[in-house]
DNA sequence: AGATTTGACGATACTAAGTCTCAAATACTA
DNA sequence: TAGTATTTGAGACTTAGTATCGTCAAATCT
């Protein structure tokens, strides 16, 4: 995604478009691999934190961006392609992300859920990997 | 489990059985539906902070205890019931815990794995529910 | 039992991650 | 362009957890 659509998907939800959300979209669509909250900070040192943080949780409910959990439950941000639920692959080395979705895992989750007592109102599905740069194999 | 199993077992791994872990072993094995490192310091205000988190992490480490995050990240604690690999669903109302395990899950996981560039390190897998007694159907 | 060794404790300072406040600045609207 | 509601950002604050280090006590040895 380019800036601009990103820009333009925050206007039709209402919001203006400021200097600060601009220079957050440039540097957010060109981190193809993911980052942290801090790292997006530390690359636009004129834009305030809380604005950064705010800005991120515009996008995530935009569902421009998605907000991922590492093992040790350290946040990662990473922009999503895929208009659809998804899930991601995190390689616990570099924080490269891929995404995938696959219908088995939705319909089993469905299963499963009307094993549990109670009604399912979310899921969490992440795997941790090691990339082929990082040393994983090659599949 | 009782707190002298769980004693035990920190015991044959090699670990002190000093006052403060006896205390901390009191308090969760009766928490049977899951609890925050800051409720545990809060129900043992004679035990420090820092002993609090460490007999945590010894616990998580001896798979006594399971350690989760709930939608927005903030993690939990849960008494671990099945001595082998499961997974959990947690009411995001009052924090009750169910673990499940199903081998058409881990099946899939694989199977996704190997579709994925790199190897698989790890996964995760927590479902989100409400639970009867807050409001969710009962299945 | 008493002495020794070493692991564990806990008060406190510190760090990290994120939120809140509010006056000032800015973007949209008419 | 003036009016107004939204947004910003410096800095205080909060929350969750870690590091330090002198003190203490559990296990071991004699
Ligand atoms: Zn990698
Ligand atoms: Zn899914
Ligand atoms: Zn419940
Ligand atoms: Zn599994």
């Amino acid at each position: 995604m380019d800036p601009t659509t990103l820009l333009a998907i925050l206007e039709d939800r209402g919001y203006r478009l400021t200097g600060p959300r601009r220079r957050v979209a440039e540097v957010v669509v060109g981190k193809a691999d993911g980052f942290t909250a801090e790292e997006l900070c530390s690359a636009l040192p004129n834009v305030g934190r809380a604005t950064v943080y705010r800005t991120l949780k515009l996008l995530v409910d935009a569902t421009i961006i998605c907000k991922l959990a590492m093992p040790d439950g350290e946040p990662r941000y990473t922009p999503s392609h895929a208009g659809y639920h998804h899930h991601h692959a995190v390689c616990v080395d570099c924080g490269a992300i891929q995404e995938f979705r696959d219908s088995t895992v939705e319909r089993v989750v469905k299963a499963i859920g009307s094993d549990l007592e109670g009604q399912i109102v979310g899921h969490r599905i992440e795997f941790f990997i090691q990339c082929g740069k990082c040393g994983g194999r090659v599949s």
